[in-house]
RNA sequence: GAUCUCGUAGCUCAGGAGGUAGAGCAUUUGACUUUUAAUCAAAGGGUCGUGGGUUCGAGUCCCGCCGAGAUCACCA
C-alpha cells in the first residue's frame, strides 16, 4: 500500500478484507480453473444446448452488483467479454451472506451452469463462488446502456486524459474501447510478422545502445556506460546495423523495436516510439513500394475486416493499389511551381511567394521540405505514394537510374501524414562517403539533427551490399490510421509523461 | 520551447454578482429470490492542484509554482 492518506472507501475494503480472513477465507488464494471465457460462452450458448453449458468454471473482475435481497446479479468482466452471473441465496447457502462484502474491482470465479434470465441476458447461474483477489481501492463506476437502436450509450466514462494515461491498468479495466485498440495493435504486429516471416525474411534484433548514432536526422538521447567510460546514444534508427546485416549475407531482415528521439512531445510524437524497417536484398523500391500496397491493404482487412477506415470523419480506403506520383509533380499541383533543379535563392523567392515562412539561414532541402509540409501535404488523404525525392534529402538512398538530381525514394502518405520511408538503398561506398561528409559538414554548421560519418558502415558498403530494398513504417501511427485514434498516446499503453510532484 | 484552456467528493460534472460547497453514479443502512444506467427510503463522504497576495471574508479576483489538454515550432 502507498502511504497516502486511505478514504472511506478504502478502509471499508479492508475491513471487508478482514473479514474474509476472520472466515478462514484466503482473500488471495493461488490459482482457479476456468473452464470458458466469458466471449465463447455469449458467442456459444443457444437454448437448445444447455447441456454443454451445465457446468462452467468463469472467472473474473467485478464491474456491477445488483442485489435484489436474495437474490444478486453481478457482471463479471474477463479478457474477452463481459458476462452475468446470477446468485441465489437458496444455491448458495454458505457464500450468499459473503456476496455483500464484495465490491466492484474484486475479482471472483463462479462454478455454476449457462441460462438466459427473463430479459433474455445469457447468464450464468452460480453454484460455487470464490474470492479470487479483494480490490483495495475503488475503480471509477462507468455505466453502459444500450438504446433502442442497438448503441451503446456510456455514463460517467472514465475521461480524464491525465489519469487515464498514468493509470492506464484502471483505464484498460473501464473502458472497453481502448481494451480493443491494444488489441488491435497486438494483432497488427503479429500478422505483419506473419506476412514477413511467411516471405522468408527474418527477424533480428540490433543494439539499442550505440557508439555512433544514424540512420535518421534526429537529435538523440545519450547516456554513459560506466565500465567502458564512453557515451553511447539511444538508437533514433534502425537502419545502419541492419544494412550491415545485409552485408553480412542475410536477404531479407526486419526489426519491430523503440527508437528513441530526444524531440518535443505532441499527438503524433511520443520520445520513445515503434518502429519497423525491413531490408530485402535484390529489390528495389518500386518493387517495395507493390509489397508496401500488399501489407497495408492486407493487414487493415485483417484488423477491421474492411479495406476502407473512417478517421476524423473522413473516409479512407487502403485497397491496393496506392497513387504514385513524383514529389516534384505535387508541388507543381499544389503550388504552380516548377522547383526542380532552382537554386536555394530561387526557392527562397518562391517560398515568399508562396507565404511560407522560412528561416533566412534554411538549406534548399529544408526549404523544399517546408514548402511540401504547408502546401502539399494536406491534399494527400488517400494513400499516395510521393516518390523520387532530391539527393539532398536523403543521405542514404541511392540516386535515380533515370533523373539527375534525385534519389529513389518514397514516402506513403496516408490522411495527411507520412506513415512510411523507402528507398533503393544506396550500396555505392564512394558515393556514402561523400553524402555523410556532406552531413557532418551540416552539422558542424549548426545543424544538430544532421548525421554524423560512422567509419565501421562505410567500411561494411566497402565490404560489398547486394542492390537493396529498405523501408520504415512508424508503427504507432499505423496504430492511429487502423483504430481511428488521433492521438499517439492513444495507441502507446504507457506514453511518456512528466512524473507527478 | 511559445500561446491558449483546464485542475471542485472514488468517477463524471455544476457553482462562478467574492459570504467557508452541490448533483448523478459509487459507498453505508433498510426493503426486494430473473435484475440490468435495477428501483424505493435514509445516511456518510470535500484543507475546491499547490504556495502567496488583495479583502472583514476567496473554490470564486491577482501573482508564482506543479500537472494536464489543445494549437504552434521541431520531428516519425
Amino acid at each position: 500500500m502507498s502511504g497516502k492518506t486511505k478514504n472511506d472507501q478504502e478502509l471499508r475494503r479492508e475491513e471487508e478484507l478482514h473479514y474474509f480472513e476472520d472466515a478462514g477465507i484466503n482473500p488471495y488464494p493461488y490459482s482457479f480453473d476456468k473452464t470458458h471465457k466469458n466471449q465463447v460462452i455469449l458467442e456459444k450458448f443457444d437454448d437448445n444446448n444447455a447441456e454443454l453449458f451445465a457446468d462452467v468454471a468463469v472467472a473474473g473482475r467485478i464491474m456491477s452488483i445488483r442485489r435484489m435481497g436474495k437474490a444478486s446479479f453481478f457482471h463479471i468482466v474477463d479478457d474477452t467479454a463481459k458476462l452475468q452471473i446470477y446468485f441465489k441465496r437458496d444455491d448458495l447457502p454458505d457464500f450468499y451472506d459473503n456476496l455483500k462484502m464484495l465490491d466492484i474491482g474484486d475479482i471472483i470465479g463462479v462454478n455454476g451452469y449457462v441460462f438466459r434470465t427473463r430479459t433474455g441476458e445469457i447468464s450464468v447461474h452460480a453454484r460455487n463462488v470464490v474470492l479470487l483477489c479483494k480490490s483495495l481501492t475503488n475503480l471509477p463506476i462507468v455505466k453502459e446502456e444500450i438504446d433502442e437502436n442497438g448503441n451503446k450509450i456510456i455514463y460517467d466514462a472514465f475521461s480524464d486524459k491525465e489519469l487515464r494515461y498514468r493509470k492506464r491498468y484502471i483505464d484498460l479495466i473501464v473502458n472497453s474501447h481502448v481494451r480493443e485498440t491494444f488489441i488491435k495493435r497486438s494483432k497488427m504486429i503479429s500478422f505483419i510478422r506473419r506476412y514477413f516471416d511467411d516471405k522468408g525474411w527474418m527477424e533480428v534484433e540490433t543494439p539499442v545502445l550505440q557508439p555512433l548514432y544514424g540512420g535518421a536526422n534526429a537529435r538523440p538521447f545519450v547516456t554513459h556506460h560506466n565500465a567502458l567510460d564512453i557515451p553511447l546514444y539511444l538508437r533514433i534508427a534502425l537502419e545502419l546495423y541492419l544494412k550491415r546485416l545485409i552485408v553480412g549475407g542475410f536477404e531479407g531482415v526486419y526489426e519491430i523495436s523503440k527508437n528513441f528521439r530526444n524531440e518535443g512531445i505532441d499527438r503524433t510524437h511520443n520520445p520513445e516510439f515503434t518502429m519497423l524497417e525491413i531490408y530485402v536484398a535484390y529489390k528495389d523500391y518500386k518493387w517495395m513500394m507493390e509489397m508496401v500496397e500488399e501489407l497495408i491493404s492486407k493487414l487493415a482487412i485483417h484488423i477491421n475486416g474492411s479495406s476502407s477506415v473512417e478517421i476524423e470523419g473522413k473516409q479512407i480506403s487502403l485497397a491496393s493499389p496506392f497513387k504514385r506520383v513524383k514529389m516534384f509533380d505535387l508541388f507543381k499541383e499544389y503550388t504552380g511551381f516548377d522547383l526542380q533543379g532552382k537554386s536555394r535563392e530561387e526557392l527562397l523567392k518562391i517560398a515568399g511567394e508562396l507565404r511560407v515562412p522560412i528561416d533566412p539561414q534554411a538549406s534548399s532541402m529544408k526549404i523544399l521540405d517546408e514548402i511540401f509540409g504547408a502546401k502539399v501535404e494536406e491534399h494527400l488523404i488517400q494513400p499516395t505514394f510521393v516518390i523520387d525525392y532530391p539527393i539532398e534529402m536523403s543521405p542514404l538512398a541511392k540516386k535515380h537510374r533515370e533523373e539527375k538530381g534525385l534519389v529513389e525514394r518514397f514516402e506513403l502518405f496516408v490522411n495527411g501524414k507520412e506513415l512510411c520511408n523507402a528507398f533503393s538503398e544506396l550500396n555505392d561506398p564512394r558515393d556514402q562517403r561523400n553524402r555523410l561528409e556532406e552531413q557532418a559538414r551540416n552539422k558542424a554548421a549548426g545543424d544538430d539533427e544532421a548525421m554524423v560519418v560512422d567509419e565501421d558502415f562505410l567500411e561494411a558498403l566497402e565490404v560489398g551490399m547486394p542492390p537493396t530494398a529498405g523501408l520504415g513504417i512508424g508503427i504507432d501511427r499505423l496504430v492511429m490510421l487502423l483504430t481511428g485514434e488521433t492521438s499517439i498516446r492513444d495507441v502507446i499503453l504507457f506514453p511518456t509523461m512528466r512524473p507527478e510532484k
